[in-house]
DNA sequence: GGATTTATGTCAGTCATATTGACATATTTT
DNA sequence: AAAATATGTCAATATGACTGACATAAATCC
């Protein structure tokens, strides 16, 4: 059952190629990889010139989609430490791209806004990737973006994924199998 | 057509849920996110016990899975500079996960290969991985592994395509759309 | 066979992003 | 009033990336 006995035989299974069994799914482990290396390529060429890295992309990313996100909230998606959110939190603010408002109800919270040139950031970020994605599913065939999403939110860790569900605003499309 | 004016409605796209257009793109953009986020935190977590980061780990991956990979090749996979690598390396070695070998033909070439030491890690951070992702794609639906890798394969930069499927043993198994 | 290129390694310095731990402030809840 | 919560900040440290320079051995070119 070691990852190395069962290369190329296929013994009878009537899928794809040549690979069968834990083969197949460390390929596409391997193809996971890739895909994520290149899908954050562009962006990562765009931020350089400005002097921002990947954490500002996220940072702009999840409050250009979620407009008055807490700071609590941000950290919870992002899974790291305040310390380590703040620094780049505040360049974004201090650069004009972020900023923050007082919650109504709870006037503790910071919720965080896009500043208009934060927000055409946002989009110059995401037009590649979302065109990326979108040639991806479109070649991948039909109904391949509702495969492609089940398969991604059943890789999330399953205490997570009613939340990651509405956040995303995902709803599943029937038709599974 | 920015990403903020179309959501909820649907505008009679027969498709699933309440996104349309490029709001779902963007939310499958963010399924990505989360996925590849859960993905590595289980062997990120082992790893940490043992004072290695992601970057052993990607190398002890694609070494356990290409034995036999020259330096030059390790580099263009991970897009790293050499002396990148090259402490990470050196670690991995000096602990006895990895020896190298001159190459046969020629011995310029440092071949790398897994101990057994490293064949035994290597098992141990793949099995959550590979526990997680055959159970996304079986709860993902039929033939949903297929589509999962067409989609990932198309998400590489083109120009990477031909080479990510020869080292990955990927073939496609038709039924495209 | 000497010159050049290639494959690899290494030293030194820097940067971006993450961490832990401690402490500060304002506000809400008990 | 006391305690809990949401956020911010200071300081020290680690990881993993970078550029640039230089070194060595082996292969290849002319």
């Amino acid at each position: 059952m070691s990852e190395s006995a069962r290369n190329v035989v296929g013994s009878g299974d009537p899928k794809a190629g040549s690979l069968s069994g834990e083969d197949r799914i460390v390929a596409l482990m391997e193809l996971l990889f890739f895909a994520y290396r290149d899908f954050i390529s562009d962006p990562d060429a765009m931020l350089e010139e400005i002097g921002f890295g990947r954490a500002h992309h996220r940072i702009i990313h999840f409050i250009g989609r979620h407009p008055g996100l807490r700071v609590s909230e941000l950290l919870g998606i992002l899974r790291i430490t305040k310390q380590s959110l703040g620094r780049v939190l505040r360049e974004l603010i201090d650069r004009g791209y972020v900023y923050q408002k007082a919650g109504e109800r709870d006037r503790r919270q910071r919720l965080l806004f896009l500043t208009e040139k934060g927000r055409s950031l946002h989009r110059r970020l995401a037009a590649p990737q979302i065109a990326r994605v979108a040639q991806a599913l479109e070649a991948a065939g039909p109904d391949a973006d509702d495969t492609f999403a089940r398969a991604l939110l059943n890789m999330t860790d399953a205490a997570e994924r009613e939340r990651i569900r509405r956040l995303t605003g995902w709803e599943d499309g029937g038709g599974n199998g």
